[in-house]
DNA sequence: ACCTGAACACCGTTCAAGT
DNA sequence: ACCTGAACACCGTTCAAGT
């Protein structure tokens, strides 16, 4: 009775000679998350878009909590890694502070995800080693090292995962143009600074803002962030006669 | 049947003369997100702590994603701004951030949510206008104003959101155990600088710690860190003699 | 080893009705 | 204005069984 040409693939079911790899479910869980948000990668449609049932996806990544995790060490996996040696420090930190906001931008669902969740993972391992490498280079060592590292670390995963947050799912239709409204009007009375300085701070700066980092990146203040963490890098640096 | 003394208050009943209002919602949310998680933080629960039904919550709150934004609210409110004009630019921007870090170690969940959020209320744009005042007085204007203050308010809160991120929920008992003992033991080999500053760095340093900051704070990290900004913040200033 | 089919428990949300 | 009681839709997860 189910004969073919099921139009709208509502049974589960698809050509696939090849079984299905944990891989392929976090791929597949990744394009989802990509599309659809972290609300939208549900287990059960991601088994519908592989074509198989929800028990399947879970024999695969076992829940729903180690499939983000996959997904967030697959889009770390992303990050080019700047070649060492080929720059003094600071412009090898801004290069890898740009590189993963990049990798972030194209996959804004995963800052928060990287920011919320305590991954200790090969493709972040990897990544630590290759900061420590050039900080150590800067002439760090022992604890001024790891303190320079979280600092960096913290504050660049931390920025990016701010600007790409987003809004409520609950927002309606009006709710951006509420916002802006709203904000532009602020009284001057009771906040002198915003009213003064509100073209260069309303839909741009953090708290002031009615749109995440995806519809509308902060390109230029990533660019001031990055000179404050590298201008203050040098600053933990020991003294040069020391 | 179900006469007085209902032990365990299962079926949902208190006494209570006043009746319940929208801040007593929000200040029960709190405290469940305080004692359970995120997770924790359900409607249902809710409803039972004040002793009504679900709908009643609905009828205060108006859905979960509002009710966290007001918990959020709630908590910033928590902040006590340092008094201006008593401290030079760098100890008052220094000491809101310490500030700040202190509010969110008493509420540690709510670290993500101020993070994730697209958050634009008053209590919010009180601290801006503060923050903007202190950075005018050092000398910021304009586009630079709005800069060094995305830079400074996405490093603070970007930095004790990931500090304050938890474990997986997902993870067993022996879970914290299995991953100290991966990160003692990372290949020297592989990972040189890893290894050779294991002791600075194994349940201290992101991506190497298997503790959130509530269980194991990130205290010299965090101070190490806002020199930086501090400094760094610095040399965004326009120059003495401009 | 990998997948099917169906079920369970639970949670956000809503609705009609009460006072 | 504020609350009751019950229901709906949906989602993470599991289980027994198949190949």
């Amino acid at each position: 009775m189910t004969g073919p040409g099921a139009q709208k693939a509502n049974p589960p079911r698809k050509g696939r000679s090849r079984p299905l790899s944990g891989d392929d479910v976090v791929r597949a869980g990744l394009q989802l998350l990509d599309e659809q948000g972290l609300a939208g990668l549900k287990m059960r449609s991601l088994a519908e878009r592989l074509g198989t049932y929800p028990a399947t996806v879970y024999w695969h990544v076992g829940n729903r909590a180690r499939l983000l995790a996959q997904v967030v060490d697959l889009v770390l996996e992303e990050i080019e890694v700047p070649e060492a040696g080929r720059l003094a420090w600071p412009d090898w930190l801004a290069a890898l502070a740009r590189e993963y906001r990049r990798v972030m931008h194209r996959h804004p669902n995963v800052a928060g995800l990287v920011a919320s969740q305590l991954v200790v993972s090969p493709p972040a391992i990897r990544l630590v080693e290759t900061v420590l490498a050039v900080l150590a280079e800067a002439g760090m060592d022992g604890q001024a090292l790891a303190d320079a590292f979280n600092a960096y670390a913290g504050s660049v995963i931390g920025w990016v995962a701010l600007e790409l947050c987003s809004a409520p799912a609950d927002a309606g239709e009006g709710w951006q143009d509420d916002f802006a409204r709203t904000v532009r009007s602020v009284p001057a009375a009771e906040y002198p600074l915003i009213a003064a300085n509100i073209d260069h701070l309303a839909g741009q700066a953090f708290a002031l803002r009615w749109q995440g980092g995806s519809q509308r990146p902060m390109d230029e203040g990533f660019e001031a962030a990055l000179r404050m963490w590298i201008a203050g890098l040098a600053d933990l640096l020991p003294a040069p006669g020391g």
